[in-house]
DNA sequence: TAGCGAATAT
DNA sequence: AATATTCGCT
């Protein structure tokens, strides 16, 4: 029975390699904790490398949130402290699930709110430490899970494109990826180059100040070309989730203070989000929000909201005054003669000088807002929009067809692996799923149903079969079995009529939903893994043998 | 090259 | 309307 005997294991093309970790279907898997607690961490690190997972510890959310912006390392598994002292846990949270990393959420204390903001906000789990060895050692087949079901996405969607084209509205989420191919063809070409230069020079007109003027668009590369070239170069890349940035108050006003800070004539968009040190900020972000804000084109939240009501936004003055105050750090190239007093004022901490000539001010235009009563620590200032959140709720053929060879047993020897992701996947399903969208930059973005939908995974997986997310065989089939073990976890409950707390920002959609909701009460799920045993086939560990040696980073 | 600003897409 | 993405340029 020693592990080094599990001959048997390969049977079907489940993968023989034991010599890899992972039995070969992944290679590696990185997992980052966040956790400030030295004792877990530690035992965890030896936890997880007993299982061959390559591992990198932060003590802070902040720290894995630079990590992730910086995006030098992949990430297939985050394991968050819901407590990071530094209050940003919720935000990592929200990095890494924008970043299609599969994320666990581990608490010392187990707290219903805050179980149920995990699961809303995309976290894979919810846990209590410390955490039960089976799920680090299965941790790895959520990544695995994870990625099929993405690339299976993928296809379908190439599959439908022809058809697709607006059709899926509803289809929240694949919008980046899918795109529809309007005009066949151009995907032949070779590399973007050759299409660039497509561009007929002579279809520009030549306008008065004596800039080409471009008749038709550019020719860019479509988004779409852009994703097929994306999943063909890294097949097992994930496909970025399109997020979208919304500038709070807050936010801006740090903008404001890093223009203010360093002075025109050397805002660039580079330098704006160093001083702002943002985490997932990106200087393209800041860019455009730059460029909007030079055009005095930028209002805070609760001014569009004012002018909106106004109908007006008229075309006179009005909203017009606070041109003269947005117009900072113009060209920043041109650099005036400010520079050596702002240059000045840069090396010293304090900067904010009245005098400043930049316009923009220690300016009220955004006191308005509640934002500046605002703690100092960044709360809200990012808010990532998931854009597209949809997961397709396709269930990869290869657990599928495995698992039907399985129908009826967990015990097969090759099997057990994917018998037990089925187990664990199932429970966990739900908060996979369950994605309710955050909050969006606009109504347009329905995201409406994905809560229905998704509440029902985590409600029904446990007990019962009915159809839901895809309604496929599959995944009943995977729910009943859940069902069957379903004893072995302890679901907890939340409390039948919890509507959100008001402590709980959130996303309007989710509360109201869930207020009407009748299956509520089974909102929250807690899983406990005393008697996980029975529920998983012990396979020994992943891969016995084989010393990773991808070094990377990850230890 | 990386990074910029403007143009353009979504 | 707001934010993202692309692109030519330096």
């Amino acid at each position: 029975m020693s592990e080094e005997q599990k001959p048997q294991i390969n049977t079907e093309g489940v993968d023989n390699s034991m010599a890899t970790p992972f039995y070969g279907m992944i290679e590696e898997v990185r997992v980052v904790l966040v956790d400030h607690d030295k004792d877990f961490v530690t035992k965890m690190i030896d936890l997880l490398k007993s299982y061959k997972y390559k591992v990198r510890t932060v003590d802070m959310a902040l720290e894995a949130m630079s990590m992730l912006s910086k995006g030098k390392e992949k990430v297939d598994v985050m394991i968050i402290n819901v407590n990071s002292p530094d209050l940003l846990s919720f935000q990592l949270l929200d990095q890494a699930i924008a970043l299609d990393i599969v994320s666990l959420v581990v608490c010392d204390e187990h707290h219903k709110i805050l179980a149920k903001k995990a699961l809303d906000n995309g976290a894979y789990l919810y846990l209590k430490k410390p955490l039960h060895e089976e799920i680090v050692k299965y941790l790895w087949q959520f990544v695995l899970k994870e990625k099929i079901q993405k690339e299976r996405a993928k296809e379908g969607v190439e599959e439908n494109r022809h058809q697709m084209n607006i059709g899926d509205v509803n289809d929240i989420g694949n919008n980046n990826i899918i795109e529809t191919e309007e005009q066949a063809g151009e995907k032949d070409l070779p590399n973007t180059e050759e299409q660039r230069n497509n561009i007929h020079e002579d279809e520009n007109d030549v306008v008065p100040n004596g800039k080409y003027k471009l008749r038709r668009k550019r020719d860019r590369k479509s988004t779409k070309e852009i994703n097929e070239r994306e999943s063909q170069n890294s097949a097992n890349k994930v496909v970025r989730r399109k997020v979208c940035t919304k500038w709070t108050a807050d936010l801006h006003e740090n903008f404001m203070e890093a223009i203010q800070r360093l002075g025109e004539g050397r805002c660039f968009p580079k330098s704006i989000r160093n001083v702002m040190s943002v985490p997932g900020l990106t200087r393209l972000q800041v860019a455009s929000h730059l460029q909007k804000c030079r055009n005095n084109n930028w209002r805070t939240p609760e001014e569009r909201k004012f002018t909106r009501q106004r109908s007006g936004r008229g075309s006179s003055s009005g909203s017009k005054q606070r041109s003269s105050f947005r117009k900072f750090g113009t060209m920043a190239h041109l650099q005036t003669n400010v520079t050596n007093l702002q240059q000045h004022q840069h090396n010293q901490e304090t900067q904010r000088n009245p005098e400043f000539s930049f316009p923009l001010n220690t300016n009220n235009t955004f006191v308005e807002g509640e934002s500046s009563t605002q703690q100092h620590i960044y709360r809200s200032q990012l808010q990532v929009d998931l854009q597209y959140l949809n997961i397709n709720n396709l269930f990869n053929n290869s657990f599928y067809s495995i698992e039907n060879n399985s129908v009826g047993g967990i015990q097969r020897q090759h099997e057990p692996l994917f018998e037990m992701s089925k187990g664990l996947q199932g429970s966990i399903i739900g908060s996979t799923y369950y994605r309710p969208g955050l909050e969006f930059n606009d109504g347009d973005h329905h995201v409406q149903n994905d809560y229905d939908l998704n509440v029902n995974a985590i409600n029904i997986a446990p007990y019962s079969s009915s159809t839901m997310i895809s309604g496929t065989d599959v995944e009943n089939e995977i729910i009943n079995e859940l069902g069957t073990t379903n004893a072995n976890f302890q679901h907890y409950i939340g409390e039948p009529n919890m509507s959100y707390p008001n402590n709980i920002p959130a996303t309007s959609h989710a509360s109201e939903n869930v207020g009407s909701d009748s299956n509520e009460e089974n909102y929250d799920v807690y899983f406990d893994f005393n008697n996980m045993d029975d529920l998983f086939q012990d396979l020994g560990p992943p891969s016995v043998n084989l010393p990773n040696e991808h070094g990377n980073k990850f230890d």
